[in-house]
DNA sequence: CAACTACAAATTTTT
DNA sequence: TTTGTAGTTG
């Protein structure tokens, strides 16, 4: 390892600067991965203890990436990566209060709920509570469910949020509160803690026990805090908290990444480093490794129009290299024949693995999926199901976690489901009566069911088993098969294999509890699927955070997908989507095809509807980026047709440039004319912005859809029509 | 009264 | 593709 040939100067005084806080600003692609990873092989060269070191993140992904590099670089194998300590920020917090769990207030441990158990949880306190029965318009449990934790990670009380960025559902903002502390109560009576509590509950726990905290700061000599942008304030407060006496804190982002406002995540916490550590050394790394100039020269176009920015001037020494390109295929459906007659043509000069699909939003890929399936190239998505979102990894693993925490309310339901007559309703009856006790009704259902007594036994003999999740598994296969073919008869051998998987993940473990938390909080499916070569890759754009390849497409750039729907009436959100695309661009080394379909489908309708490219895109320099549109004459990518440059005026390139903060909504939209004629189309209201036509009432009213506002009836005097181009 | 069945509706991003 | 509701059946 040479320091002096590998780094540039700025990554070299990252990495050889040891003490005191220091943060390090890093451009996309300025080897910021590298300069973390030398600098843990400095210190450790130096003699510091590997496990005195802990590198926290915020995503797996980037956590894996950091500690397996480290482990290569290291030389150490993987013992010694296992002995950097480190993870995200929820592992972390989960093995600490695992650790200290009586410290913590659980003296007989506790359950990690994912996403669909505390979806569970919340359906049945809003069933308890009575609250939105048969009314339509009330939110669904996962909506509740992500304002009640977005309320969370934000810290502010469930009204503000919803006045802030749901405006229609404020009249519920009462009813979604009072199920959320009804949420809450469930959570602490039966020692179950969501992804939030973890932080939280550790935030409390390491405040309460101040000998505690001594022991770990004194432990963790080193702290290193990555992708710092996307930290929300608890996590802000936890790295404070845990900074080692001595100092050393590291903190690496970069502000034009910040993704994860969403959850609460503020840039704020970049800015205000310096003054929450005084002396704070501050480096910043601006020399790009990874893109090409026409790349980061297009980049850099996308990030000039940001409302506020931090100078940064990334530069390359890669003069060369093939124009990023934009085409427009008709629609939706022949952008994924496009997008994969692309790869197919990229794949001459690229391994497939080499070549990436980004988007906006999970769903946005269906098309390409089946496109890719019907020719035959293969490809993995990340941002897809989980491999232990799966139901029948669910149900198996519930029957484990039942051995833990006879409390665990999600995991009763999924195994009382199996016993015939049993429903919803009697599973609640059940639980309750097995919490407080109530053998009477216990004992009325025993008599009544032959299958739940069975059950009841069952899941006796595993209590009475020594706890390893090995052989528990095992016992627990072999009473769920005949259920598994019975629930799934069509793919039953494909569930079989999976669960087949899950037995190989079980043996690796020697504590149950170790094993159900990892599920929950690490996806073992993802590094399988990350040595798998040779599949393009489909990914959502906030999954390929921290990712690079040679060749990225990305599709769905129209107004409405990317930036998405809900993102269009607040600046501070369009902007999010702005790094967003910012992000997905920079991933790309050499090739950078952008999809802007002139029409999209649209579930409402049934029917195609007229799309305009992404704002970003329509805001850019004429010039910037050549646009090629789809012939009517042939399918292929080839039978694309240059279009001539956009001639505007040079006076409104110029103004573009210099007015960076211009009010989302109307940039680039087509002057507003005519009240509504009694067509449908979209409008635009002075307050609620552009809204969807969805019926012409009498007395010259309308009822139209806001995207953030939900229908309204309005008099069509108040509107403004919207050209259908 | 609870479970099952059929159907309409809605869908961001991560831990 | 999942989720909630209304109607039907045991």
């Amino acid at each position: 390892m040479d320091f002096e040939r590998d780094l540039n100067p700025a990554q070299r005084q990252a990495a050889l600067t040891t003490e005191g806080p220091m943060l390090v600003i890093a451009g996309a692609g300025s080897g910021k991965t590298r300069t973390i990873v030398y600098r843990l092989a400095h210190l450790v060269s130096d003699g510091v203890d590997p496990a005195a070191i802990l590198l926290l993140t915020f995503t797996r992904k980037a956590a894996q990436e950091m500690l397996t590099r480290a482990g290569m670089l290291l030389a150490m194998g993987p013992s010694g990566v296992a002995s950097v300590s480190g993870g995200t920020f929820h592992a972390f917090a989960f093995a600490t209060l695992r650790r200290y769990h009586a410290a913590a207030g659980f003296p007989d441990g506790f359950t990690v709920l994912d996403q669909a158990d505390s979806e569970d949880i919340l359906g049945q306190a809003k069933d308890t509570l009575g609250i939105g029965k048969g009314d339509r318009s009330f939110p669904r449990k996962s909506a509740v469910l992500g304002l009640l934790s977005k309320a969370r990670n934000k810290e502010l009380d469930v009204g503000d949020v919803l006045s802030r960025e749901a405006f229609h559902l404020l009249p519920y903002a009462g009813d979604i509160a009072r199920i959320g502390e009804r949420y809450t109560a469930f959570k602490a009576e039966n020692r179950l803690l969501d992804y939030d509590d973890l932080l939280f509950t550790l935030e409390r726990t390491l405040t309460e026990h101040p000998d505690l905290l001594d022991y770990l700061r004194q432990h963790h000599r080193y702290v290193m805090v990555d992708e710092y942008q996307d930290t929300n304030r608890v996590q802000a407060r936890l790295t404070r908290l845990l900074a080692p006496t001595s100092g050393n804190v590291m903190a690496v982002g970069d502000d034009a990444q910040s993704i994860y406002a969403f959850r609460g995540a503020t840039v704020d916490n970049i800015l205000d480093f310096p003054e929450l550590f005084p002396g704070t050394l501050v480096v910043k790394l601006e020399q790009n490794y990874r893109s090409t100039q026409p790349i980061l020269s297009l980049t850099n176009a996308i990030l000039q129009n940001a409302g506020r920015k931090y100078d940064k001037k990334l530069f390359t020494t890669r003069e060369d290299g093939p124009q990023p390109e934009l085409l427009r295929p008709f629609s939706d459906l022949t952008q994924a024949a496009m997008a994969a007659a692309k790869i197919r043509e990229l794949s001459s000069r690229y391994p497939l693995h080499e070549i990436a699909v980004l988007f906006r939003a999970g769903y946005q890929s269906y098309a390409l999926e089946v496109e890719l399936g019907k020719t035959g190239i293969p490809f993995q998505k990340f941002g897809g199901l989980k491999f232990s979102d799966a139901a029948h990894v669910k149900d198996v693993l519930s029957y484990l976690r039942l051995v833990r925490n006879t409390a665990d309310f999600p995991a009763w339901s999924r195994v009382l489901a199996f016993v015939p007559g049993i429903g919803p309703k009697t599973a609640t009856k059940i639980f309750n009566a097995i919490q407080s006790g109530d053998r009477a009704v216990l004992g009325k259902m025993a008599a009544k069911s032959q299958e739940f007594r069975a059950l009841i036994e069952f899941l006796d003999t595993l209590r009475a088993l020594p706890p390893s999740p090995a052989q528990l598994l095992e016992r627990v296969i072999e009473a769920y098969a005949p259920l598994l073919a019975e629930k799934y008869p069509e793919d039953y051998p494909r569930r079989q294999a999976g669960l087949e998987q899950l037995q190989q993940i079980a043996a690796a473990y020697a504590d149950l509890d170790a094993m159900l938390a990892d599920l929950v909080l690490e996806n073992p499916d993802e590094d399988r699927k990350k040595t798998r070569e040779d599949h393009v890759v489909l990914s959502t754009v906030h999954s390929a955070k921290g990712l690079e390849w040679s060749a990225v497409l990305v599709i769905d750039l129209v107004d409405e997908r990317f930036p998405s729907r809900h993102a269009l009436s607040r600046p501070e959100d369009l902007e999010e989507e702005r790094r967003l695309l910012y992000v997905a661009c920079t991933r790309a080394r050499e090739h950078l095809t952008l999809f802007a379909p002139e029409t999209i489908y649209q579930r409402q309708t049934g029917g195609c509807a007229p799309a305009l490219p992404s704002i970003f895109l329509r805001e850019l320099p004429p010039g910037t980026l050549p646009e090629r549109r789809e012939r009517l004459g042939g399918g292929s990518a080839a039978a694309f047709a240059a279009c001539p440059p956009p001639s505007a005026p040079a006076t409104a390139v110029r103004s573009r440039l210099t007015r960076p903060a211009e009010a989302p909504h109307l940039t680039g939209a087509p002057a507003p004319r005519k009240a509504p004629t009694g067509k449908m189309g979209y409008c635009r209201h002075k307050i609620f912005g552009r809204g969807k036509i969805i019926a012409m009432l009498d007395d010259g009213k309308c009822r139209v859809n806001f995207p953030d506002f939900g229908p309204k009836v309005i008099l069509a005097d108040y509107l403004e029509m919207e050209d259908a181009s």
